[in-house]
DNA sequence: GCCAACGTTGGC
DNA sequence: GCCAACGTTGGC
């Protein structure tokens, strides 16, 4: 099963926000390369929370309910006839049990290609099958 | 359609 | 607070 990691800056909405409220709408992506990876959620697709600021770090787990769809505050569609700015609907699964900073992704080659390491600004991602299986490891869950 | 100027993100 | 990387905008 695919698995994504989503960047958020905490002091605006953080894991912790969403253990909180329970699920909420993962909205506020414009960039058109994170726009490609958040149209490719699907529903029951593990998401892997990194926290951007002063933590740097993949702080929690969480699950899509549904597929990506359109924005209901900013509808449109792409030429391809695709959702212009998809969201995806997201609830807490639980936080991660060692938190795996930035530092410790960057200083472990298996990630050479992730794209937090590729292009630090790219707010959603893909996480490849191998790159979860370390990611889980590190962050002590199982499986 | 090119590209310089500007704005934003996010790590340091 | 700085700046690199990247995206967007607007003049031509």
């Amino acid at each position: 099963m695919p698995s994504f990691l989503l960047k958020t800056e905490p002091s605006e909405f953080s894991f912790q926000d969403l253990v909180k409220k329970k699920r909420a709408t993962w909205d506020g992506v414009t960039n058109a390369a994170a726009l490609i990876h958040l149209r490719s959620i699907a529903k029951g697709d593990t998401i892997y929370i990194y926290h951007t600021g002063d933590e740097k770090a993949v702080v929690g787990v969480a699950r899509a309910l549904g597929g990506a769809f359109e924005d209901p505050k900013r509808p449109g569609k792409t030429p391809e006839g695709k959702p212009k700015f998809a969201v995806v609907d997201v609830a807490p699964v639980g936080p991660v049990a060692t938190p795996v900073t930035l530092a410790a992704i960057k200083g472990d080659p298996r990630f050479a290609e992730l794209g937090l390491v590729k292009q630090s600004r790219l707010s959603v991602m893909p996480v490849p099958g191998a790159m979860e299986k370390v990611l889980r490891e590190m962050a002590g869950l199982g499986g």
